[in-house]
DNA sequence: TATGAATGAGGTTTCATTCAT
DNA sequence: CATGAATGAAACCTCATTCAT
């Protein structure tokens, strides 16, 4: 039996990046390319990728129509076919956004593993992601900027979000029952602190970077970076476990 | 009765507000008693005041340079006067609001206090400039968003960031001589994580408030969050006490 | 009884104004004989004529695309649409410019003619053109003005260009074999000068009539000053004639 | 005695440069630096200077104010306390420009020379100032692009200019006289001759060395140049010599 | 469904000139 | 005489969006 606290001491360094989508790859849906499927809906979608890139990129304001038509496999017209403004395609591409991350999240299946082992493997997949999509941590960015101003308008996101906090609460009253986590805590604020240190990683990286002349994008900074946030959530909500003298 | 540290048992609700300068007054140079000179430095002064607040708004691309004259007491054309270009209007106002948070920070004398407490204090001054200056944040966020390209462009900027992590690493340091900080830990790693930590609470507020159908911004809210965030800090730098048994 | 080559002694009054395509009119490519594909090639060549005009008229800081724009049947949008700037449409402008001269200078078709006879009609031709195309005129000088700067990006003038020295070039070994032309010459240093005399009188006409209080551009002013740059031309090419005592 | 036409067979590398003031400086009426001057006088001097310099290389609509009083000694404000206005600033210019000229001109003291000689000189002379002044040349440049507009308003320069035919006339009319001119030419269409052919080596050269990928500019080119041009108006005036057997 | 042409409103920037001291 | 600050008018250019076909 364990007389210390693994998860600080034992970085877990075994714990596997989650395997999520190919990165910047997002037409998780398309399914097979059997030939029923039509133009219009591919027309659509590569707009949609090509839209992600730049308002990732620029943010909306900085974002132009034009060169989202030029990238494009049609023309600038399509665009308001099919989203109607600049706006109707922000949100679009927002929701999508969205969409992807809770999907695969939801896949964890956390259920199946012992409390600190799946906290671990949750803050890990977090982490992952982050770092893999930077186009979605770009988008969020962007949206605060607006203050939240077009996610205002989308239900449908609103919805699949609050399904984050309902597994990480489960995750936390299993830990609980089971005596390895501290009571006391609260499943939004940890969701809030894991999401603080993961997208903190990805979305400063630039300025952080040029303030302390780090390189934190190298795969071993990103490692190390890894570990410590994994510890830190752990640490956070493990109870104290007495050291044998 | 407390057999642990008393600073992740006992949230710091008793660290008191660091006090900064009222948020949004931007006139920090001013202290030059000469009165001879007032006019020029005043209307540039307060064209990067109005221009803070819109670019903070905006974001680069978003800002209007007509917003900007309009609120101000000059004309459209002392904005180039003073500023060359929208660039350099945009650098200005970034090179200043870093230049607050670090000389204010420089004023914390952490070295007058114990390693935790002064940790804790660290801690929550960060969390209380975040908070307090969200035009800051946000100008940030901004810069992000431009793959700090502005910033790479401002020397000044990174010589003033870097004596953040010296004046963390000195503190680290007292701390593990102390006995009472666990060693192998890293300044910049640390700072990164407070960061992270603060900087969330403000800069995503507006997704996660929608998201998670929570208010974040209530006095009640934000003394919660930094409370947790304390104590998140200084279970992760603490060394483990041996309770007792 | 004349005994001396007749050029010098005949004014070549009878060498008639080379037909050119009338003053100003610039559809020359409009030959395609596609009736399908009317509007946008007209509202470009439209727009090209009356930037010529305003550019010939201002040089290129002088003129205003406003008023470019204005005297369009198009808006100041579409400038922008086909010649993406100020600079571009200039550019457009003088490669339309030159490539007119030169393309009629082709048809010349001067080896049809003695060599002395085929040289006073390439001098005529050549004052002919100045005096018909101010505006041509005028582009050039505005481009000495920027040192050649814009025509430098140009490869397609450059090109065009050369054709005129070949010409000549051919003419002027015509001449010497025949015994006409004296040798030594060299074509790019007599272009150079049927260049000169034309160009002048239409390039600093206003400042030479101020000087000297003469009307150069009155028809009879003309045809006496084309009559002596041919003759001086002749003079200087020809071959000496002995004279019989 | 000469049996042969020296002028034309005899490239006049004799004719030695004329020495002008040196080029590009325009102070040649300051006389010695007495102490008695006033800084006023130095002052304007100064503006003008620069001003010449910014008008020739841009013209008048590229010259900027601004750009003219950062090169001078003294202030914006200066240049409109002196000069009232853009245009007054540029009047002066070019009334200073061409004062220069046919003063000099009026030096050459052409009296005492043999007509042939005497015109060759003139020739030399015009040829080597417009080389040694492109400045000036490229103000006239200018001022035709303007149609006169400016030289118009000014009486001085005219007046000015009408001495250079007097000179040219006088030394026709001595040749004739001698028997070496031939008789029937007019002494304002000599002169435009000869300034076309000097005007436009200086004007033209960058099209023309773009467009004929030629170096109109060395040493070597502009002495055969000047050999060309010279022989090609004595061989215009000169009368025709019958040739010896 | 698709496209190239067209557009008006508004964005950033520049410029000659004047004012207060 | 001299200067730095200030200015309004107008210049060049861009953008999301719509029209004709």
């Amino acid at each position: 039996m364990k007389t210390r606290s693994p998860a600080a001491q034992t970085p877990p360094a075994d714990v596997q990046p989650v395997a999520t989508d190919n990165p910047e790859d997002s037409r998780p849906r398309r399914g097979r390319p059997s030939a029923d499927r039509q133009a219009p809906d591919q027309t659509a979608q590569n707009i949609l990728e090509v839209a992600t890139r730049e308002f990732a990129d620029k943010g909306f304001s900085g974002a132009r129509i034009d060169a989202i038509a030029e990238s494009t496999r049609t023309s600038k017209r399509m665009i308001y076919y099919y989203f109607t403004s600049k706006e109707g395609l922000y949100l679009a591409v927002l929701e999508d956004a969205y969409k992807r991350i809770r999907s695969i999240e939801s896949g964890l299946n956390l259920d199946g593993f012992e409390p600190l082992d799946a906290l671990q493997r949750l803050v890990a997949f977090a982490f992952d992601y982050h770092v893999a999509h930077p186009d979605f941590v770009r988008l969020v960015m962007n949206e605060n900027i607006h203050n939240g101003a077009f996610l205002a308008k989308s239900e449908s996101i609103q919805q699949v979000n609050r399904s984050a906090i309902d597994h990480l609460n489960r995750l936390y009253r299993r830990g609980c029952e089971a005596g390895v986590f501290r009571t006391g805590l609260n499943a939004v604020d940890l969701h809030m602190s894991i999401s603080a240190l993961c997208f903190f990683t990805v979305a400063n990286r630039h300025t952080f970077s040029l303030s302390f002349k780090r390189d934190l994008s190298s795969p071993k900074a990103l490692a190390a970076r890894r570990r410590s946030i994994i510890d830190m959530v752990v640490r956070h909500v493990q109870q104290e476990v007495p050291t044998p003298h």
